[in-house]
DNA sequence: ATGGTTGGAGCCCAA
């Protein structure tokens, strides 16, 4: 089974190549960020043409999360309980019958960016952050068997960086958020990409700017995590660039994992 | 060189 997640930057503009993507990678289930859609104009016909069953929460102009699967998504939860927020940017929903020993939770998050380190936003994306630690604690005692991907614009460590020296202490790298991320994985979590690969130089980001895809200046900031149940069952797990050298592509490109069944 | 591109809205904002 291979779960992915993509940053599509604008679904309206990206539906033709998730279309190609879906075809050629084939995923069984798929987290979106930045659909940018209100839900009214999500393009769930076309989707459920190509075989899968669409779940979302979007808004206008920004944000807005979606998940794709071959099978139908329940329980589906689309905000932090608790946590006040206007911003669609979590999605949550169970594959398999719920409360079977082989029902898998995903959660999909799209992060807060930041901005810049010491912004409103970047106390946002911390208060955020803390609020998810929280909100995951809870669905991890009820869902064992969790993966929690999505866009996290956190770089985990340097060799998730192009230039380290550049990014130090900048916003997608600083200490505050990184600690943030390990507080997340401190719960029993994985970063599914680290089990299988060790090196530097595997990035899922480029800057639109500055040609940063061709000059290789990317960062590794989409990421797929697996809960402790299901470590030993992820078999591979990796990042297809393909769709970031496409026509007009999403400034992000596909991250994924495989689940043995 | 502290550079500039993209998407969506609507005459700038977010990334």
């Amino acid at each position: 089974m291979k779960i992915a997640s993509w940053n599509v930057n604008s679904l309206n503009v990206r539906l033709p190549h998730l279309t190609r993507w879906l075809q050629e990678f084939a995923p069984d289930v798929v987290a979106l960020q930045e659909t940018k859609l209100e839900d009214a104009r999500f393009p769930d016909d076309a989707l459920a043409a190509l075989g899968y069953r669409s779940v979302f929460a979007g808004q206008k102009t920004y944000n807005g999360v979606a998940i794709l699967a071959r099978t139908p998504p329940q329980d589906i939860l689309a905000a932090i309980p608790g946590f006040e927020d206007p911003q669609k940017r979590v999605l949550a929903a169970t594959l398999g019958e719920p409360g079977s020993p082989q029902a898998l939770r995903i959660v999909n998050l799209y992060v807060v960016n930041g901005e810049a380190v010491g912004s409103d936003k970047y106390a946002y994306k911390l208060r955020w952050l803390a609020a998810v630690r929280d909100w995951l604690q809870e669905e991890l005692r009820a869902h064992p068997r969790l993966v929690v991907l999505g866009d996290f614009n956190i770089a985990p460590d340097d060799r998730d960086v192009h230039d380290p020296k550049r990014w130090r202490e900048k916003v997608l790298c600083s200490t505050p958020e990184r600690e943030a991320l390990r507080a997340l994985l401190a719960l029993g979590l994985h970063d599914s990409f680290r089990l299988h690969h060790q090196d530097g130089g595997h990035y899922s980001w480029w800057d639109y700017r500055l040609a940063a895809f061709e000059r290789g200046w990317g960062l590794r900031i989409d990421l797929a995590l697996v809960s402790d149940a299901l470590r030993a069952q992820c078999v591979a797990a990796g990042i297809d660039l393909a769709p970031r050298t496409w026509e007009r592509p999403s400034d992000h490109t596909p991250v994924w994992l495989e689940l043995a069944s």
